[in-house]
DNA sequence: GTAACTGCAAAATATTTGCATCCTT
DNA sequence: AAGGATGCAAATATTTTGCAGTTAC
């Protein structure tokens, strides 16, 4: 069943090659890519600006969320039914296993709510773990 | 009081004009620093690539760690006393202003713990809440 | 004096932009 | 046919590395 097709459709994008097949390997995957993980994936198949423009699109139209790291690499993750265009609803744990480097999404694990001082307004929270994971003890 | 003089000399590092002064804005900063903003405010008197490794050399000698962002910038921040060398406690959450974009270090408010599923050890967490400050309303 | 630190040059990487061409609708 | 999407080339920006000269201790 073509997931890719009505989730673009959904979201008003064209149905194009580069973009079903990004779109697979994000369904595809267990945890998060990055920029350098779909190059890798696609195998050169498509334009290095193309992967740039794509990602960009899917961030905007809200169809992946972007995952903060300390390593200038920004992650990217497909969003659950919650996100909806222009409104992030990103509200699972990452972990990010120090070992094999993988970011896992913890769908399973919600960021918890935190008081913040008077007069912080938060609307977007994201809380990443970094320690070893279930695949590497 | 030449705080910046005892930072260093308690990490075993030269006394240098660069470390100096750029610990000095790290002290008076409200909140992170970008590599950006460092070279900003130095008014390019130092090398961009000693920045660099003044940089890395304070976060490997834990007098400041780095924030995790989505916008491909790493932001940095002073530790507070419980960093150690090769040991971040990073543990307070961070605040990202939609509006001015400042990232502010909510050092009172720390990072809950959360349950992992079975097998995942937590070594590291960090938190990042996005939203509007205290001035921006 | 010696080891550590810095600046310069240059290489390696990463990201953005403009434009002509091609594809989807 | 028209607008959007892609590829290519090139401009920018960012980060890393090597080495020679300088500085802190």
């Amino acid at each position: 069943m073509e997931q890719q097709f009505n989730i673009l459709k959904k979201n008003g994008l064209s149905i194009t090659e580069g973009r079903k097949k990004i779109l697979e390997l994000f369904l595809d995957a267990e945890g998060a890519l990055a920029h350098a993980d779909i190059e890798k994936h696609t195998d050169a198949a498509f334009d290095r600006v193309t992967v740039y423009r794509t990602l960009q699109t899917f961030v905007e139209k809200g169809i992946i969320h972007q995952i903060p790291t300390t390593d200038n690499a920004i992650l990217y993750a497909l969003c659950k039914d919650r996100c909806e265009e222009g409104h992030h609803h990103d509200e699972h744990v990452h972990f990010i296993c120090d070992n094999c480097n993988k970011t896992i999404c913890l769908d399973d694990v919600t960021v918890p709510d935190v008081k913040l001082p008077k007069g912080f307004q938060p609307l977007q929270s994201a809380m990443v773990v970094k320690g070893i994971c279930d695949d590497c003890r």
